[in-house]
DNA sequence: GGCGACGATATGTCTAATCATAATCCCGAT
DNA sequence: ATCGGGATTATGATTAGACATATCGTCGCC
């Protein structure tokens, strides 16, 4: 193995819009990334880096935070900065949102209403929502997302009108209720499901499939201030659908953790 | 509406091992994600809330600057800091280890080795790994992952023997080849796939499902220095698997955005 | 009334310094 | 030889201060 290429070297080099913290950052993750450093490295004391980059310790210390936060190094007292191990073999996949999907791919996106219904909570909403709402009066609604006319992804979702102020007033006839939705109710918290299932023959007619034919559900309650908003089960056509993960090492510490 | 409950208040119910910007965060954090603090409401200058909570301004800024990394603020010079609007309807889903899977359902996690063999790489071998492997010789495993001797996954798998040292003497008999790799290779980038697909006539045997059920196919491919280390197609019962995520605005400013 | 320049303002970044904390090393006593 | 305790060391946290930068308002000129 020997020594590693050396850090710190490009005082010049640096690109416009980038702090001296960031091109840090940057240059130690390639480091690492294309394997200069392996896991297990042990970095030089953060004064020495500090000095070889030509900043001040909690400038270095700041760069180094961040690495370790994002899960490429591992930093304890006394012992000094290393590489981290790979951790599980476990990733993080991004849900997008159906009119930036579709529209990422270069299609035009609709909505089209199916179905709109206000009526009594039920028992079986709670497969929607995690609990059952009650008997309070919830918003029922079903619709196909269409890319370029072609359908794309059928919804069902229920809306919790005391949560979510002027939804009996909206016919959803065109627009899109998670769009509407985003616009309207404060703020979300959100769970997702992720599973298989197969298409029942009402799903295979409005999503074009053979009866059976695998899709990807997705299902996501939203809650605000400790009650629920909405509840949604999104029913993509598994061959045509699929969600996409790059990661490093971690998912960086994000917020909800606790 | 009127004016938010205040922050700064507690000085004294510090609990232990938080730090103060920790604290600062937490407590700004559960003013927005519990609509105390709506989305777009400005907040006080970081001078006034440093004031407040009795620290310096590099205290506050660092945590402010954690609050808009995670997506809960906007800051923006002489505009101030305000409360973000709710993103698109976007989420992060992890996918676990596949033994810290089984093992975290309280059951006992089993590898069964079904087939190993060592040959040159071929056209389809891309469906694994994105490109084709050349005629470089690969080895090509597939095995069952077994929870309390009952089918949880089946796995069809690609090694790289020029990047994962010790794969040819390897035999996975019993040792899951993920599990393998985590100790043998430096390091992993991967790329993951998740799409839901039907099952064929010896997948629904292996899995014990009938024919057409649907399942969750992930594939990942892991990369190191450059050149992939191992490919590979996890298939999971739908029903049985499920992806959980629960999170709020953001998925936290990750390491690979670029 | 419209447009441009300039100043005020809030955040962004960086520094040097200090104290805290945890882990390790090392040396001496038993 | 081993165990314990202090000295050492590297990171962690915090502060006050300084300068940079983007942007919003406003004042004055045309």
């Amino acid at each position: 193995m020997s020594a590693p290429a050396q850090p710190g070297s490009p005082p010049a080099g640096l690109r416009k819009g980038a702090t001296r913290h960031d091109h840090i950052v940057e240059d130690i993750r390639s480091f690492i990334v294309d394997g200069r450093w392996p896991p297990g490295f042990q970095l030089p004391v953060e004064t020495d880096l500090a000095e070889r980059y030509g900043v001040s310790r909690m400038t270095m210390n700041k760069a180094l935070g961040q690495l370790a936060r994002e899960g490429f190094l591992v930093r304890r007292k006394k012992s000094g900065t290393q590489v981290a191990q790979p951790r599980a073999e476990s990733a993080v996949v991004a849900i997008a949102d159906i009119r930036d999907e579709v529209r990422r791919s270069g299609r035009a996106h609709r909505f089209h209403l199916l179905a709109r219904r206000a009526r009594p909570g039920r028992e079986e909403d709670a497969l929607l929502l995690g609990d059952a709402p009650g008997s309070r009066e919830v918003l029922w609604l079903q619709g196909l997302h269409l890319a370029d006319d072609h359908p794309f992804c059928f919804e069902t979702r229920l809306i919790n009108p005391d949560a979510a102020e002027g939804a009996k007033e909206q016919d959803f006839a065109d627009l899109a209720p998670g769009a509407w939705l985003l616009g309207a109710v404060p703020w979300s918290v959100a769970s997702h499901r992720v599973r298989a299932v197969n298409a029942t023959a009402a799903e295979a007619k409005l999503l074009e499939l053979e009866v059976g034919e695998a899709c990807l559900e997705i299902v996501r309650r939203t809650q605000a201030a400790g009650d629920w908003v909405t509840g949604v089960r999104l029913l993509y056509p598994g061959s045509e659908h699929q969600l996409v993960a790059n990661f490093g090492p971690d998912a960086g510490g994000g917020p909800s953790r606790g």
